[in-house]
DNA sequence: CGTCGGGTTGAGTCCATTCAACTTCGGTGG
DNA sequence: CCACCGAAGTTGAATGGACTCAACCCGACG
């Protein structure tokens, strides 16, 4: 059941069957999710964490006059919010974005795993390191890329990424959003949204149906793109 | 001469003198850097973190076609590259923006901190955990924020951060960054940037003169930025 | 068969960009 | 001393990208 967890956090570093077993200690309240439900509501205090096991989630934030934007798109394997574990009050919500499998890791058992699993903690830190990576990349493609390229380099992060799950086939995976919500992930209206997409697939390097992606051209992606997968970490080493 | 990092760490949650002088034992190899030299490489593996004392520094990505784009600000009390220690591989480069007077930690002793002292271990992983807030509250910005709302939502997020260690005077502070350097934390271009502070300049909201910023109206500030500051966690709790 | 959410397309407006000129200010050397 | 220079800031005009408003299509579903 944890098995996506553990390709992830496994990714970085080697996780010893101990660590698992510990991890899988940490772990319960297993549950089922539907599309549109809210995982965790801003500004509450979580006592525990949730874990995606299988399913698409997102954090976003919300403004007065009405705009949303997603701060980060988790799939499985991904620990929605560990950070609430320090920083104790919620300052965003999380939403499911397709029907969600998912477990949660009360926090007082993560605190227990710093004062006794220095090596699995330093995993854990690492994985929302990670997650700050990526945070700095959504940053530099809204700043300075195009909406294109931008919109190449989210395909080349999220197959990646759901590669390292297996969660792909061949040169293709599902994508459950609405192109409304890969506005909000973009910072851009829907209808600008919509021809962006045009473009890549007139470009012919995705095909783009019904919510599945194939990759046509991975190498004139990433081009696009310019994308680099080094701030993923994905090399296996001592940490 | 760990004042400010102690100020930084300890608005999170108590700091003993034990924490301390764990802290100031893993520090070393003090030095003085230029306005524009290179506190760290892209691509390069660094066997330290560096600490900011004082001073302004930014973290960098450069795009193909001369782009470059600032993902975060760091000032006195700032790791700038704690998550080094993890990450293993820079995936961006660092940047001294006015002269900075720094410190190294040598990762080695940043990991016996890890196998030591968890509380001390939780305040630095909380520290890089406020980092990625930051980094999401970015993100919103960039994405669903107009221009001068992004401006002023980066003046009180700098007034603030600021405040807790102790370098604003009264309401002001000083900025050493250039319009232009300013437009790539945006993501504008000169011009536009320029003239985003002038709207602000005329709305009477803040004083800008040679890098010296004066907040005229605290209130009305926030208001543009719809600021709220919960995402930089600035309450003493236990974590 | 009608409705509704999601996707697509066109037209006009507005915002941000580029290119360009010009100012201001501090520093430096004749 | 001031003449010159370069970096930073400011402003204007024209271009192009992204937005809004609007219409229309389509497939799912009651």
């Amino acid at each position: 059941m944890l098995e996506s967890l553990y390709l992830n956090l496994g990714q970085h570093d080697v996780l010893s069957e101990e660590e698992k077993a510990l991890l899988a200690g940490a772990m319960s309240l297993e549950r089922y999710l539907a599309a549109g439900e809210h995982i965790v509501t801003e500004g509450t205090r979580p006592i525990y964490s949730t874990l995606i096991i299988d399913g698409f989630a997102a954090r976003y934030k919300v403004l007065e006059h009405g705009g949303r934007q997603f701060t980060s798109l988790q799939v499985a394997g991904d620990f929605v919010d560990l950070h609430a574990f320090l920083l104790k009050t919620m300052d965003h919500g999380i939403v499911a974005l397709s029907p969600c499998h998912v477990a949660a890791a009360e926090h007082s058992k993560l605190k227990t795993i710093t004062e006794q699993a220095p090596h699995l903690t330093r995993l854990l830190w690492l994985n929302t390191l990670v997650d700050g990576a990526i945070h700095r990349e959504w940053i530099v493609a809204m700043g300075r890329r195009s909406k294109t390229s931008h919109l190449a380099h989210l395909i080349c992060e999220l197959f990646v990424r759901l590669q390292v799950v297996k969660k792909t086939r061949e040169m293709s995976f599902h994508l459950p959003l609405s192109q409304a919500e890969l506005a909000d992930v973009l910072g851009l209206s829907v209808v600008h949204m919509n021809r962006v997409i045009g473009t890549l697939r007139r470009m012919n390097v995705v095909n783009w149906t019904n919510h599945m992606i194939t990759i046509l051209d991975w190498e004139r992606l990433v081009a696009i793109a310019e994308f680099d997968p080094t701030y993923l970490s994905m090399t296996r080493e001592p940490r």
